[in-house]
DNA sequence: GATGAATGAGTGTTCATTCAT
DNA sequence: CATGAATGAACACTCATTCAT
């Protein structure tokens, strides 16, 4: 019964949260029960809460964790870019990216959230209203910068937002689409949204 | 102990839904438990199984129920307007005061297919479509006349609905933006977001 | 799966009640689970919860309900004798014939105290003290009339009771001595206790 | 990670057992879970077992430990007295001595015995059962010397154990009653108990 | 129709215990 | 000796569902 040769627990911490999201994925929090998530990992329901003390909490840091690297990636990437249009060519791409490429976090960051526990909640939504502001400060430099007029200028944010975050509602990695064209063609999409006249700065 | 004096099958069955789509709204389907929801209209579980037979299918013919009456007013409201413009004008208005009027019953119906049963989301899923079909054949019609240039025709269409839907997430009905100008501001950034020129067309 | 003919709850409560009685008594509430316990009763776990909704709460009820039993007993049982020495005798044959009929009541309202939550306990504490400050009352007017002399009216108190409430830690109903013999041999070692001279008043 | 510096194996093993007896005093033997225990006195769980070997063992060599430590205090503290009376006052002085001491130890020495297997039950009542023979030969060679006259020795037994052992149901070291204080009440409700004439011989 | 009482499969969680490191 | 990670049996409690009344 004891620990089996060759066990490390940070591994084991990486391969829950893997399945875990995988999971809350397919069924939602509420429909997970960790009686499979324990299967999913070879491990027993009695050793899974030696990694995860409670299913809620779990949840918990589950969300928080994929914000916090959702906003530290996003910073490395737009680092250096200064110029407004390109800085919104940037984070389409980058968005993009992020959404096609962790499909499931991105999706359970957005359904689970009313699954989390008040205080949690709090947490998690000030994260993604960093996020946001981002968005909004790219929005309001191109605004300020007469590179493009809108009438409003949260609407717009939450309007791209919209736009961009939807992908993850129907995109498949196997699809008909590249990941490359996708991201040409929403680039050109936010751009039309902002009012902006075409000819793309490729970036 | 018969039925309450002035009780009708009807106004019960009309509650239980009004209520089941406020308790999924708000918790989702799999956290709604049938002992709260009897509880809402004052009624034993007991008592519920004579208006619910069963939960799971209860779920479906609720979002069932939900799509064949948006698709019965979408086809009300578009009757008669042919010009494409015309009727992406007309379509997002319909489609913002449905999502804002209704706006539990949209959520869910976009938030809960997973919890559905693989036939009951096969039919869900068809009527989406042909939501869907709707929007797609006012870009291909607004495309063929000249009056917009798409890339690629299917992305426009889902941009186009993720725009749009994306507002169900934010919007609150005593917020900042009345539901007039939350239309006007949506009307203008659909119609960028297919590239036309503005000058609005009323409708 | 639905209710049995000739079923009533308060009957079932009743018969919970004994039998939880009776496992606390013997294992103790920590080591009494709900399965055993539904299963003397001839119910499922889940059909328990229809009548014991939490097992802490339970316990407080439980203890609660044995306390206030005891002390209506009391007043009924003391109601009209005024002199201290015939209360005393009359307490004492009360006390026992209470701690010798309901033993397991008893042991369980003396021994898992620990058990409760702290609201609880307070509770059940208050209606204890109740019962001590009604032997208090005795020791005090027998004092004031000249019937006993104390050194320590509250030691006296409690000496009294630990006295006649060691009786359920040994006493076997099947034993070598009746109830009737253990009342007198116990009135005369409470009559010593307190240096009064003997020669009995029967009550 | 080997043994660290400065420790001891039996200064752990002691430091177990008392965390051990405030855990099962404040709780009880089945409340009382190893992880906490383990806290108690800086050990993981598993370093635990190199000092526990199995919980309800332990449980058995705690109680028999304690009653041994009584008895041969016992012996220390009754040698050398003879007459029935001295042997009563001088074994009243030292039953509250030690249960004001060892409140803790003591009450667990009542309460804990259900939690016993059978074989540590047998083996813990047989010390109990020795402890009592003390008692019993005390009042029955003080009714032999005519010292005093009990209607039913064995109940007189059981009747002084209840009243000194009640003690430590209320006992608190800071409490209005100095030590001295109660012991000097205690010998003469004691003497009263078996209807002796009062005159104090201190001892 | 309405109700209270029943059921059984499940759910999150605990815990004594074991053992490779 | 100490530790972290594993195990499996148990536990309190939930919930969709059924049915005599």
């Amino acid at each position: 019964m004891g620990r089996p040769a060759g066990v490390n627990g940070a591994d084991t911490m990486r391969a829950i949260r893997k399945a875990a999201i995988h999971r809350i994925y397919r069924f939602g929090y509420e429909a997970m029960n960790l009686r499979d998530l324990a299967a999913d990992v070879n491990l027993s329901v009695g050793s899974l809460y030696n990694h995860v003390p409670q299913k809620q909490a779990f949840l918990g840091t589950l969300l928080e964790g994929i914000l916090q690297e959702l906003l530290l990636d996003l910073q490395t990437q737009m680092a250096g870019v200064t110029d407004p249009t390109q800085r919104l060519d940037r984070f389409v791409r980058f968005h993009i990216e992020w959404h096609t490429a962790r499909q499931e976090e991105v999706f359970i960051g957005n359904m689970e959230l009313r699954s989390l526990s008040p205080s949690q909640y709090e947490r998690v939504i000030a994260l993604r209203k960093t996020y946001e502001a981002h968005v909004h400060s790219i929005l309001r430099d191109g605004q300020k910068a007469g590179q493009w007029t809108l009438d409003d200028l949260r609407v717009a944010t939450l309007a791209l937002l919209s736009l961009l975050t939807g992908i993850s509602n129907w995109y498949r990695p196997d699809g008909r689409l590249s990941q490359a064209r996708l991201i040409r063609l929403y680039q050109r999409l936010a751009r039309q949204l902002l009012g902006l006249p075409l000819r793309s700065t490729q970036t």
